[in-house]
DNA sequence: CGTCCGCGTTCCAGTGAGTGGAACGCCCCG
DNA sequence: CGGGGCGTTCCACTCACTGGAACGCGGACG
């Protein structure tokens, strides 16, 4: 895990992880600080580093440069959803600190592919693996809207399982509120699945801008959250997967590890 | 600009480099022969990457792994739009052998900013820093269809320049093909501002999801250009932009290089 | 004005990390 | 069985990398 510093590839390595999206330019000595590298050598690395195009060297300090950004890049291509998606539901939970999910459909109900946060709220059935209902979360309602039109028909027409006062079991709202999704870009849920939680959502898509190959949601107790404040910041994320995701048409879910 | 091969670095990155959108994974004889490195050097030097969790190892061979991707996603931030764009407007050139086209408004017209391709039909006056009416172009349409209203209306109801027979210049036709840039996310350009050439622009849009930043657009000869095949594609990248410049404000357009 | 501090840069002699040619084991194919 | 391509391992040489130290600069402070 603890990269080699002892080698020049490690140290290299370590001065371009101490970047963060908070920290984007950083000076010589801060790096000196983060890393624990002597001066000199940092000096030396971070300049070779200009020099092979991942860092730019500005008035200040140094930046992880557009050369870096294409490597990235490049092997977002093949990866597994999970993994192009880790890195924005971090970013979702840095900026909302709300608990945050990623979710596909098994052709009948979510299954949660990762989950982050939640210190505060225990459990729910949304550890990876856990299934839910389509038809009372916000991932469900996200991934029905895109749905082909027999499971949205068979879903609608078939049993609504109530799961709380608040569940949605009229066909004809439920619709409408899966439109709704079409026209936004986004789904919500209040308490229709776990009494005291709502739900934003928004779906990840496939190329065709049509399909849903997954989606990502933010649940927070309705002591205090307000869905409709973090509804772009869930697109984006949900929009930045799909970009990455749609290059190269492999989409495989689960990882081959 | 030739990376130093006689540094541990400067292999390292030639090594990473030499993988490609196309070839995902490598073996290592197939890396030996790409760089050029002594196979021994390769194979060390690969393992370590690996260590650092920026290679994958596989059977079969090396591939980019999900650090690298991480590290890449770092580097968008603070980037300038240029720069984010390119790769995808590449990417673009390479799916549709098309000129590909990156452009904003500075209020009154379109503002070109990068081309890519075209070496088919010369010139046209969209070199980078070219400036074209909004009404008659695609990437025009899609960043008036994002503007504000005041904007909007003091197009709509000013002389709409006839550069074509085709050139639209009926204020509600054009009204009509603003809404549907707003809905399909596409915005299309028959011949309006120069004969014999189709367009599709998407926008990218900022992080609320309804300010355009700039679009992207595909260019073609009517003999044998198709929009509507081009479309998702478009869209996709201008998608994949908008999300990664929606991270983090900064929305400089230019270098400060 | 002098002093001090933090930063970036440069120097340089010592040395061990990196080198790469070569040899090895494996598998597939003819 | 022999040949070729591939990944892996070995190892003695050596030169690229090391990092402590010294330098120059600019800004803050008294």
């Amino acid at each position: 895990m603890a990269a080699d510093l002892d080698t020049v590839l490690g140290k290299a390595v370590t001065i371009l992880r101490s970047f963060t999206p908070e920290d984007q330019v950083l000076s010589l000595a801060e790096l000196v600080r983060r890393t624990g590298l002597p001066k000199a050598s940092v000096h030396r690395i971070a300049a070779d580093l200009v020099g092979y195009q991942l860092l730019d060297k500005l008035r200040g300090g140094y930046r992880l440069s557009g050369g870096m950004f294409e490597l990235g890049l490049r092997a977002s291509a093949e990866r597994t959803l999970l993994e192009v998606a880790m890195p924005f539901l971090q970013d979702l939970y840095e900026r909302t600190h709300e608990t945050v999910h990623l979710g596909t459909s098994d052709g009948q109900a979510v299954v949660y592919i990762a989950k982050i946060g939640g210190h505060r709220q225990a459990a729910s059935p949304s550890r990876a693996g856990g299934r839910m209902p389509l038809h009372c979360t916000a991932i469900g309602k996200a991934l029905l809207a895109h749905a082909d039109p027999e499971l949205q028909h068979s879903i609608l027409t078939g049993t609504l399982e109530r799961r709380t006062p608040y569940t949605i079991i009229a066909p004809g709202l439920l619709r409408r509120q899966l439109d709704a999704v079409l026209e936004t870009g986004t789904a919500f849920e209040r308490e229709e699945s776990t009494p005291g939680l709502l739900c934003v959502a928004s779906p990840v898509l496939d190329v065709d801008g049509r399909t849903a190959v997954a989606a990502i949601s933010v649940t927070g107790p309705v002591t205090r959250f307000r869905p409709d404040l973090h509804a772009t910041a869930v697109r984006a994320a949900a929009q930045g997967v799909s970009s990455l995701v749609a290059r190269r048409g492999g989409t495989q879910v689960s990882s081959t590890r």
